[in-house]
DNA sequence: GCGATCAGCT
DNA sequence: CACAGCTGATCGC
């Protein structure tokens, strides 16, 4: 959160990115960018009469910042009172101050957010007059990295290839291996959309599209479309049923069809009492906030909110597993590890095979920490998990290692990325780890079981690719489809004229022999979560991509319900009544249920 | 009812 | 711990 009061010492008379209490009187405003906590009281009654009264008074932004702060209704009111101004233009605004004049007070710089590579300020112009830098009073900076700990950030061009090449590795898989991007801010994430969009080929899935809708080139890259394979849509609240109510047994009432009974009894097991504890826990009915003056009589009523408070329950069930590197947490649930890997995996290997069954896809986000979460993992986990989650720690798969990226600079040959150092070479750099020495005590295990995305995959040790069309990291930085590049000329809001035509590929990527692979696979069932939507497998066989294709939602507004809704297999038949009849028949006297794989497939 | 503020969460 | 949000509770107007 700034903590920058919107008034600069030189010029008090105009506020940036602060709109509430004494900036109400100022005779000119500023929005560095659109990020709510730039736009605190930017749409308060208080400010909007103000302008009412004040007709000269005037906001001023850049024309991106216009058009997406004009995209919501609550800031509708501006409308007629925002002047744009194009970024690195000179633009000369007058503001005479009876009291001070003009501009006595020297040159101020206001930063709002940024980030600058080494070497670029010397190539900013604007920051120079007569061959050296300006005479510049005050600085107002934006220091949210300003600690020891972030000595050493990775460039844009870096992160932007780390990222590109981790979700590359993933979604190549198969059609059915998706990524989410957890994007925390509105905005500020085009230029990583719109550069994977370009290199995947594959459009990003995002909630809205309506602030775009006069920036072509990053329209263009996104979707409402939830059959992508990336996603930047708002997460489903990630709140399982079965962990929130914790009870001591849960009996499915379906099987699915090539699974068993005790399959489906096993995966539900974690969620439950008895696999927790002994002892049932209580929920708290919740916490008074504030004080209040409420006399409370009852002696039941006293003890009900007695403190201490029960610890609230969040049960995080180990379906996923997470390393932590310091800017971007990966989170990779494979299903088809090569099986060296597996046996690697030590007493996780039957619970990493068991959770893979539930999720499919990798969840990018952001992170600064070093030890998040580590407190909701019990040490006898924490002990275990070393190297089973990422495939990049193996020598032979070509997946980025994320360390590359918060190596100190001289740690990284001239050669570019390919050697990649070793991770103990890493070890007493200032810059951030990407894996500690206590990596597996920075496992971050969490429930995204929802049915929603579930994702049962069943198949053999073989069934992944090499990878080999994997490139390897390269250091070199690329300034491309950047927003503040579309300021500069591609993006030109309301002038249709410059609006290139799309060079984007519509369909997803899919490589052959990716594809080919999927074919030797045994056995493959997807549920999904649509009421009345068969589950489906599909022995054998793989899915075309034009049927595939064709069964995708593309009901944007149904979004909430399924971000993550895996289509199913278009030649399955739902199951029989009678099946179903018998399925149940046995449950209800208890009887335990196989369903073989080899029946299962006849009946289909 | 609305906005401001805070707590709690990711 | 900060970021950049969101949701819900509470309180004042």
């Amino acid at each position: 959160m700034s903590s920058f009061e919107g008034q600069m010492a030189e010029y008090p008379t105009i506020s940036i990115d602060r709109f509430d209490r004494e900036n109400l009187r100022a005779r000119a405003y500023f929005l560095s960018h659109c990020h709510k906590d730039h736009m605190k009281g930017l749409r308060a009654p208080a400010l909007k009469r103000r302008l009412e009264c004040s007709l000269k008074v005037y906001l001023y932004c850049s024309p991106v910042t216009k058009e997406l702060l004009l995209t919501s209704p609550k800031y509708r009111f501006w409308e007629k009172r925002i002047i744009s101004i194009e970024i690195e233009t000179p633009t000369q605004i007058s503001l005479v101050d009876e009291a001070s004049g003009e501009g006595n007070n020297g040159t101020v710089l206001y930063t709002g957010d940024f980030r600058l590579a080494k070497g670029e300020a010397a190539r900013m112009e604007l920051l120079h007059s007569g061959g050296r830098v300006k005479d510049i009073q005050s600085v107002y900076l934006d220091t949210t990295f300003c600690d020891p700990r972030f000595y050493q950030i990775p460039s844009r061009g870096e992160c932007l290839s780390g990222i590109l090449e981790l979700v590359r590795s993933w979604i190549t898989r198969s059609p059915y291996h998706v990524v989410w991007l957890n994007c925390k801010a509105a905005y500020g994430y085009e230029y990583l959309f719109t550069n994977l969009s370009e290199e995947l080929g594959v459009q990003i899935h995002v909630d809205k599209l309506d602030m775009f809708r006069n920036m072509p080139d990053i329209l263009h890259h996104l979707t409402t479309d939830r059959g992508t394979q990336i996603h930047a849509c708002r997460h489903p609240k990630i709140k399982d049923f079965l962990s929130y109510i914790c009870p001591v047994n849960a009996y499915p009432n379906v099987i699915p069809l090539g699974t068993t009974m005790d399959k489906v009894r096993e995966i539900l097991k974690p969620l439950c009492r008895s696999s927790q504890s002994i002892q049932p826990k209580y929920k708290p009915l919740g916490k008074l906030k504030r004080a209040r003056t409420i006399r409370v009589d009852s002696e039941e009523e006293d003890e009900l909110f007695d403190d201490p408070l029960p610890v609230p329950l969040r049960h995080k069930v180990p379906y996923q597993l997470t390393l932590h590197p310091e800017v971007f947490s990966m989170t990779v649930i494979s299903q088809n590890q090569p099986e060296e890997l597996r046996q690697s995996t030590g007493c996780f290997k039957t619970e990493r095979i068991q959770n893979s069954l539930l999720t499919n896809f990798i969840d990018c986000e952001e992170s600064n920490s070093e030890s998040e979460e580590e407190s909701e993992i019990p040490s006898s986990m924490q002990e275990d998990v070393g190297p089973v989650t990422l495939p990049q720690q193996k020598a032979d798969v070509d997946v980025p290692q994320w360390e590359v990226f918060f190596k100190r600079k001289d740690d990284i040959t001239d050669e570019g990325l390919e050697n990649f150092p070793s991770s103990t070479e890493t070890r007493g750099s200032q810059s951030p780890k990407l894996f500690s020495d206590s990596d597996g005590e920075s496992t971050h295990i969490s429930s995204q079981n929802s049915s929603q995305s579930t994702h049962i995959t069943e198949q053999g040790s073989q069934g992944w690719d090499s990878q080999s069309d994997t490139v390897l990291l390269s250091s070199q930085e690329k300034n491309i489809g950047d927003i503040t590049t579309l300021n500069k000329g591609a993006y030109r809001p309301k002038d249709k004229e410059n609006i290139p035509t799309s060079q984007m590929e519509q369909n997803v990527l899919c490589p052959k022999d990716t594809y080919s692979d999927l074919k030797s696979r045994d056995l493959e069932v997807t549920t999904t979560p649509t009421v009345g939507e068969p589950t489906t497998l599909s022995g054998g066989k793989h899915i075309p991509e034009k049927n595939r294709s064709l069964n995708l939602s593309t009901q944007a507004d149904s979004q909430s319900s399924s971000d993550f809704e895996i289509p199913s297999t278009p030649e399955v038949e739902l199951p029989k009544q009678e099946h179903l009849y018998y399925l149940y028949e046995k449950m209800a006297t208890g009887e335990s249920i196989v369903v073989e794989r080899k029946c299962s497939l006849l009946d289909i």
